[in-house]
DNA sequence: TCCAAAAATGTAGTGACTACAACAATGGAA
DNA sequence: TTCCATTGTTGTAGTCACTACATTTTTGGA
């Protein structure tokens, strides 16, 4: 699709928004920025802001997509494959994009500014239940018992809590490729026993 | 513990507001009634409720404990049990408990009310959170493994989300004694299978 | 009857967010 | 090039939840 030099502005004006918010957020934690500072910082009226960004929140998690992943996944998955395999390897693809080189530290940080946050924390929160009724979605497309298909987008949401909580827990900020190794073969082992108390389950 | 004539008004003055605005909630909805509309229907100053209250959705949520009831069921059940047993045992009676007579439309238009609030679904989701961080606390007490007593109290939370979204699609407003009976085995047929699937996934 | 603690109130302010009107940049048509 | 309609940006004014804090009222006890 051809943008327009004014399409192309515009993107051009929220991209920096969303930078210079990111960049605040990170530095300060996000209760302590406020959204007048944030204009203020990409120098552009506060109304501009809530143009382009329905609520604060929106200035943090401002990548699309990340919760779309295990729909889509299901989605593109050959019909006879077991959803609890195709939900297991997706995550376990996404969770080794954030342990790539140079990735673990700004993932980490990311997530410990929404630890600090509880408006970030509350977010985090509906985004997994957006996830949640996503997933069922995707799942109804191939198998007619609802109540079954809730549950594993339930349960899918569950394991993904768990184990970000455990891949905090057990990575350090920075470590040696050896140590980093250790630890993701950890973080893998913790992956392969939740998945698979999920797949005893639903057999 | 007695109580002087001073805390006892000063529970009465928080009693009459909590009243006040659950009717008014039920009445008009979360979101279109104001803090200071409350204080004036309950004639006292808008600081009295912040005084009582630390947040307007604590108006709502104001009974405390029924987001304590599964962690306080572990820790009486007897040792040897499975946690898994008495978390749907504890459940089930919960349910009963709702669906006893005369609860059953009183329970469904307070659920209704939160499903259409946002900022009263946002609160749900915060209470289901820190039940998880209870009843994983309470699993620590009696067995070492940390991981899986964290996953057994996700779990739950996503069991207990799964039912209620079915209790409220299952159970009709206002039912002949009949009807309720066989709605209710219905529901109590979901909780079974969904327990089901955490034991055999667990054991 | 008087005093000190505590509850209730009033005032002033912050910060996210909305409604709306005015303004400015832009793309296309005459 | 000029003009116009569209659209992105801005400024103003206001609402609402919530906080800080000083003041007043109530109350239990000496």
């Amino acid at each position: 699709m051809e943008l327009g030099r004014r399409e192309r502005k515009k993107q051009q004006t929220r991209q920096a928004i969303s930078d210079v918010a990111t960049t605040l957020f990170l530095e300060r934690g996000f209760d302590a920025v406020t959204v007048a500072e944030v204009a203020r910082a990409a120098d552009v009226a506060v109304q501009t802001v809530f143009n382009h960004f329905p609520a604060k929140e929106d200035l943090f998690f401002d990548e699309p997509g990340w919760w779309a992943g295990p729909a889509r996944a299901i989605r593109e998955a050959p019909p006879p494959a077991d959803p609890v395999d195709v939900l297991e390897a997706q995550y376990l693809k996404e969770t080794r994009d954030r342990l790539a080189v140079g990735h673990l530290a700004t993932w980490k940080q990311f997530v410990r500014t929404i630890d600090d946050s509880p408006a970030l924390k509350a977010r985090r929160r509906l985004n997994a239940d957006q996830l949640e009724v996503t997933l069922t979605e995707a799942l109804d497309e191939r198998s007619p018992d609802h109540l079954r298909n809730r549950l594993i987008a339930a349960l899918y949401a569950a394991a993904q809590k768990v184990l970000e909580e455990r891949l905090m827990a057990v990575l350090p900020d920075e470590a040696s490729p050896a140590e980093l190794d250790e630890a993701q073969a950890r973080l893998e082992q913790a992956i392969a026993e939740v998945f698979a108390v999920l797949r005893r389950g639903l057999a």
